[in-house]
DNA sequence: TCTGGGGTCCTAGGACCC
DNA sequence: TCTGGGGTCCTAGGACCC
């Protein structure tokens, strides 16, 4: 027996723990460079604002209709993702954390009701965190995702859903009413072709033969089948596994032609890559840069990979990763042209020590790792880039457009509410520096914390 | 007249997820 | 003018091994 539990609307929620103003307003998150719609209160669903959509052909009805919208703060969301894990974790020894907002736990043989569990679970985050979530409980994996998404559809409802519950005959009336694209699984392609074939809901798909489905879709659509029958094919994963690549990559908050600022952001995207590299545990033994060209129509082009360099001995180390991909953007690098968006990803993934060395060349100076450590240190302290390679720049025209950042109210002293008589609290102001370098920040003395005095939005700080 | 059987590795492409 | 940024798994085919 599994458990679904998901966080509505996230991204809005943890905004709404920290200004609970926005509470019963329309409030949407936008993703990197306030591109697009990733979150949305029910407020802003209900003017019809759909997942993912292109901000700018809302921004004008937005402000009519006073949506407030808001770029996205990751450092919030991931510090109160991880609290969420942790209050859920201890409802069952196993829990497979599945996204940032989402986790799946094992409640067979728990001794309890399992529909009385899930309201536990919704009040304990609620009361600890008060973020809300909705919980599915199914006999497989993908039995409990259909339950979640039973339980979001009535947003007054009790939030949560138990397949296991169910009357035989309530159950198949509630797969009947599920169309087949809601099937965990199941996407836009797959969805279209299996009404083709006249399989509309869930309940379509969970009674088609297994076998017909598995020579025109394989596998993973017979496992589906399965899953829906109530037959678990898809194990709990309870320990994550260390990523087999990591990417790193950004559209630039203007157009970059400049060879040195071409070079300067993809170094940017080495730093980050190999932090989490190294966070991992793991040593990458090859490198690709990725590099985006101007839109080709409607559509973004997709991020071409470049040149891909494989290194002769596995590394940790973000200076000679640097080194490498900064070659390959010199290498690849067409003067006049314009480029959007660049990235890098490593490759060939091993735990650290694991490869053999190569026997012509020295063995990697063990300072290495001394400094590296020191790096990811200081930088989890004070902030990613507050020591960086001088080759990633420190003006960084390209960066990403941020304008409606809600300030870092966990992870940073900075950046806590702090409200005066007749004042407005002075973090408000302060989240439109989101262009100031975070080593401004941190130098500032608390004194400078009034808004008045902050630097403008786009000066810069050198 | 008659020409086996069992593997691995790599890459590209297609589908899916949040 | 303006449309994100990550990931996973599976399959098929080709090259190569003994």
């Amino acid at each position: 027996m599994f458990a679904l539990i998901d966080a509505n609307h996230f991204y809005v929620a943890c905004e709404r723990v920290f200004n609970p103003r926005l509470e019963g307003r329309p409030v949407v998150v936008l993703s990197n460079n306030d591109g697009c719609v990733v979150a949305r209160s029910p407020e802003a669903k209900a003017f019809g604002i759909p997942m993912g959509a292109p901000w700018f052909l809302w921004r004008d009805r937005a402000r009519r209709h006073r949506i407030v919208a808001l770029s996205s703060n990751y450092a919030l969301y991931a510090d109160l993702s991880a609290r969420l894990m942790a209050v859920l974790g201890s409802f069952s020894p196993r829990q497979e954390v599945y996204s940032i907002d989402e986790c799946f736990l094992d409640v067979a043989g728990l001794a309890v009701n399992p529909t009385a569990y899930g309201h536990a679970m919704r009040q304990r985050v609620a009361r600890g965190l008060g973020l809300p979530v909705c919980v599915g409980i199914g006999a497989s994996k993908t039995l409990a995702k259909l339950a979640n998404h039973v339980a979001k559809q009535d947003p007054t409802g009790p939030g949560v859903y138990d397949f296991g519950a169910q009357a035989p005959a309530i159950h198949d009336a509630q797969l009947a009413a599920l169309d087949i694209g809601a099937v965990w699984g199941i996407g836009p392609r797959w969805a279209a072709q299996l009404h083709q074939r006249g399989l509309h809901t869930a309940r379509d798909l969970r009674d088609a033969d297994p076998k017909t489905l598995r020579q025109a879709f394989g596998v993973v659509l017979e496992r589906i089948v399965w899953e829906l029958r109530g037959v678990a094919c898809l194990p709990l994963d309870t320990l994550p596994t260390p990523k087999q690549q990591i990417i790193a990559s950004r559209t630039f908050g203007r157009p970059v032609d400049a060879l040195e600022e071409l070079q300067a952001a993809v170094a940017q995207h080495v730093a980050r890559a190999a932090t989490r590299l190294r966070r991992q545990g793991s040593q990458a033994q090859a490198l690709q840069v990725l590099l985006r060209s101007p839109r080709d129509g409607a559509h973004l082009a997709p991020l071409p990979i470049t040149g891909m360099q494989r290194l002769a001995t596995p590394t940790t180390d973000t200076a000679e990763l640097t080194q490498v991909a900064t070659r390959i953007v010199a290498e690849q690098y067409q003067p006049g042209r314009r480029y959007h968006g660049a990235g890098v990803m490593l490759l060939d993934l091993t735990p650290v020590g694991s490869a053999p060395r190569d026997l012509f060349r020295a063995a990697p100076p063990p300072r290495t790792a001394a400094r590296m450590a020191v790096l990811d240190q200081i930088n989890a302290r004070w902030g990613q880039g507050t020591l960086r390679l001088a080759r990633e720049g420190f003006l960084q025209p390209w960066a990403m457009r941020q304008n409606h950042r809600s300030p870092a109210y966990t992870t940073d002293w900075n950046a806590l509410p702090v409200v005066r008589a007749g004042h407005e609290p002075a973090r408000s102001k302060r989240s439109t520096t989101s262009r100031v370098p975070p080593e401004t920040r941190i130098a500032s003395p608390p004194s400078q914390g009034d808004p008045t005095r902050s630097p403008p939005p786009g000066s810069t700080p050198l």
